[in-house]
DNA sequence: TATTATTTGAGAATGATTCTCATTCCTGAA
DNA sequence: TTCAGGAATGAGAATCATTCTCAAATAATA
């Protein structure tokens, strides 16, 4: 686990060198707790995590410092309330699903062929609206197991 | 014209109608609004357009309404502002391309192959994450024909 | 038209995010 | 290593979108 930690404050320190914007702690905190929790987090969830140790004006900043970068992917669930995460690293993509019951965000990705298909049907947007395509995101709402259930 | 305002008073008449909700000035203006203009407004616009006819409050109480009758879509831009538009209805279903230089919002669809394609994929996600999907929103970032020529 | 429940309008309250600016912290040069 | 200058931070005020409250207006119904 020591080890673990390590590893994420060398990629910490790494993703800012690499972006040219100076190592502090409060960035090195952010960043931290967003590589330990892989999935997407609140804004809420971040300060708290952060246990005192950053403020809440900063911890804003930060964010949105990182997403002008590029480095952080954020999005709305369905009751509107803004999550963040760690960004795709090239060639990897992923998407989101929801449970419209509880409100829960998995991660997932869809098989290779049909992204490469999805991403052909794409191209052809550019000729039909003219409009150079840069990214897409699929996001599908459901219902979880659990709520299933009940 | 005339005879197109018409049309919309009675649609927006029928709709009010269907729902089992009383048929008042206010809920008849802002559907008037959606139905006249086919792509997605801001809330600000709809404030707008209904030209200090309609309060503040009353605006997003209504769209809350009509959004829990699942009669609007609702997402968000680029910038984080809420935008509306009247719901598909049955069968029909589209997605939006933004601009990531200047915002503006397009309705696009795929071809009905892909979109089939794309749900036969969807469902065997239920399998792999135990969710059964209901529905999904496929969103593409680009460059528009003006912000390129720029 | 009169009755009654529902909806509306105005503005206050809330909550999330941004802004301001004095203080603290990085970094690169000596 | 120390230091100076510029950049980042923390605390709280300000802003902005949205929700809430409640008295007054309105719609459905007979
Ligand atoms: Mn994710
Ligand atoms: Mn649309
Ligand atoms: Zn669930
Ligand atoms: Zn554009």
């Amino acid at each position: 686990m020591q080890k673990n930690k390590k590893r994420q404050i060398k990629k910490s320190r790494q993703i800012l060198l690499d972006n040219n914007i100076p190592i502090t702690k409060p960035r090195m905190l952010v960043l931290g707790i967003l590589l330990k929790n892989e999935g997407p987090l609140k804004v809420e969830d971040i300060i708290k995590l952060s246990r005192g140790k950053l403020a809440v004006s900063s911890m804003y900043r930060i964010i949105n410092n990182l997403k002008n970068l590029n480095l952080i992917n954020e999005f709305q669930t369905l009751e509107n309330t803004k999550m963040i995460e760690l960004a795709d690293v090239k060639d990897e993509h992923h998407h989101h699903i929801f449970c419209e019951s509880c409100g829960a965000v998995y991660d997932f990705e869809v098989d290779s062929h049909i992204e490469k298909e999805l991403e052909k049907e794409i191209i052809k947007i550019k000729s039909k609206y003219d409009i150079i395509v840069k990214s897409h995101s699929l996001e599908l709402l459901g219902l979880c197991k659990t709520c299933r259930d009940k």
